[in-house]
RNA sequence: AGAGAGGUGGCAGAGUGGUCGAUUGCGGCAGUCUUGAAAACUGUUGACUGUCACAGGUCCGGGGGUUCGAAUCCCUCCCUCUCUACCA
């Protein structure tokens, strides 16, 4: 790991150094509030590391030098001369060792620093710190008209008895439903429709691993950051993914890339794992939340220069599902206090669920700069012949419980829910009855 | 889970205390030859750090230790393979 730290730091500390105010204010804007002080500590630290890294060189230098020496003299038989040189090395392994300690010490401290830093929003970021801040720049499709005894979706769900919570909380606990009969079904057909359509799109199908360790928390930016909304299995020190984004982004952790297997276009199920600790409430009835849930995925790495265009292209294809789903919905531009901690730029998604009455967020798609590319050490060979850190980005395509919320809620009628036409070739089934 | 073997550069595979960051082969890149390709031949080819650029430093699964000096010896953790046991 030591290494590890060590670029990490470096990259990170030099890029805000180049760009000190920049920083700050991009900090700032995310809302982490220690900017300034953060950003002179790390300019500091950095510093003095560099000093004491050249102290350390030399010591070390000078270190091999005689000890090149010591084995020229034994070869030649020069006993004598040898014991004489090995005498000169114990004070300069003292000295080599406490310039060692310090080294590390501040690598450390500049480690834990750096580590607490969001990502740098991008310019077209809007200011403003809660969601009623963020702005809606897509809106398609109208909310279905509704009659008057029409049900919100954990009413519906009992009264077709297609989704059991009650069921779910026997066997593992609230928010692990159970789905049922043609509530299964349509979540397996929902699996593959998004997972049909991305393939189309020409993304490549992934089942990842559901437990991932901590390197790979770490690398997409999950560790430490998030570290209590994760399932954690203590006797293998496992975590249950929030995300597929997590494995199947850690595919490419300390790979560097060709420039021709970019751009890298992935697609997985699989059920995520939240535990959503201290986030419960009457707004979060039914669906709206869960602790477990399905979800389809899509990973991008690009070059940087491609990166917007993918980002670009994600949305696009997440608005074509929900097209055809033929749900409401519209997209908003988080500003920067709404943003997660990794994302430099995201699109959430939101549907309308007619009965509730709300907009219910189904899928985000962010791009990530440089941010998790650096902490999974994930580069690519440029036309210079050197290594840069590639861009990585992800989206729900899509996030299924809301999805589903949607679908029953605007589609009920009074012989039963009315699914999609897309969908039929995967249920085997028009109606919900 | 028990027993054994092993983890070295993109891959294969040497190296068991001293100019080893590491022989060699394959692959990759560049060139010669060729109408072109193949073959053959020649050269080149790890990462991180550091510097204006050199120099220098670190890395042979991770961590610690012994030593003037470790890929090589010791301790420890992790992982892989084979056999046995168990089992979707």
């Amino acid at each position: 790991m030591t290494t590890k730290i060590n670029s990490f730091n470096t990259f990170q500390s030099q890029l805000i150094k180049e760009q000190k105010e920049n920083t700050i204010k991009a900090l700032l804007k995310k809302n982490y509030k220690s900017a300034q002080a953060d950003v002179e500590q790390i300019i500091a630290l950095d510093e003095e590391k560099k000093r004491i890294q050249f102290q350390m060189d030399n010591a070390l230098a000078e270190g091999n030098k005689i000890a090149k020496e010591i084995g020229e003299l034994m070869k030649s038989g020069k006993k004598e001369e040898a014991e004489i040189k090995k005498t000169q090395t114990t004070n300069l392994k003292l000295q080599s060792k406490e310039l060692q300690t310090s080294f590390e010490t501040l690598e450390n401290q500049l480690f834990e620093v750096l580590i607490k830093l969001p990502n740098l929003p991008h310019d077209a970021v809007p200011e403003g710190l809660s969601p009623e801040e963020n702005v809606v720049v897509f809106e398609s499709g109208i909310a279905p008209k509704l009659t008057e005894n029409a049900l919100p979706h954990w009413d519906l769900i009992k009264k077709y008895d297609i989704i059991d919570f009650e069921l779910g909380n026997k066997i593992a606990g609230a928010g692990f439903p159970v789905y049922k009969g043609k509530g299964a079904r349509l979540q397996r057909a929902l699996i593959n429709f998004f997972l049909d359509e991305a393939t189309k799109a020409g993304y490549t199908e992934i089942q990842p691993p559901i437990f991932i360790n901590k390197e790979s928390g770490f690398g997409t930016g999950q560790l430490p950051d998030k570290d209590g909304q994760m399932y954690h299995m203590t006797a293998d020190d496992l975590f249950a993914i929030p995300t597929a984004e997590v494995p199947i982004t850690n595919i490419y952790r300390d790979v560097i890339l060709k420039r021709e297997e970019l751009p890298i276009k992935n697609v997985g199920y699989t059920p995520c794992f939240r535990r959503e600790a201290g986030s419960w409430g009457a707004h979060v009835r039914g669906l709206n939340r869960l602790h477990q849930f399905d979800k389809v995925e899509i990973v991008q790495i690009t070059e940087p220069k491609d990166a917007e265009a993918a980002h670009q292209s994600m949305v696009e294809h997440i608005k074509s599902l929900l097209t055809k789903l033929e749900l409401p919905y519209r997209i908003l531009k988080l500003c920067g206090g709404d943003m997660s901690f990794t994302a430099a730029l995201c699109f959430d998604f939101e549907v309308y669920s007619a009965a509730q009455k709300r907009w219910l967020e189904v899928s985000s798609a962010s791009t990530f700069d440089t941010f998790q590319a650096n902490r999974l050490k994930c580069r690519y060979k440029g036309e210079d012949g050197k290594n840069h850190l590639v861009h990585t980005l992800n989206g729900s395509a899509m996030a299924l419980p809301r999805i589903v919320a949607a679908l029953l809620e605007n589609n009920q009628t009074t012989q039963g829910i009315k699914l999609p036409k897309v969908l039929v070739e995967y249920t085997g089934f028009e109606m919900i009855t």
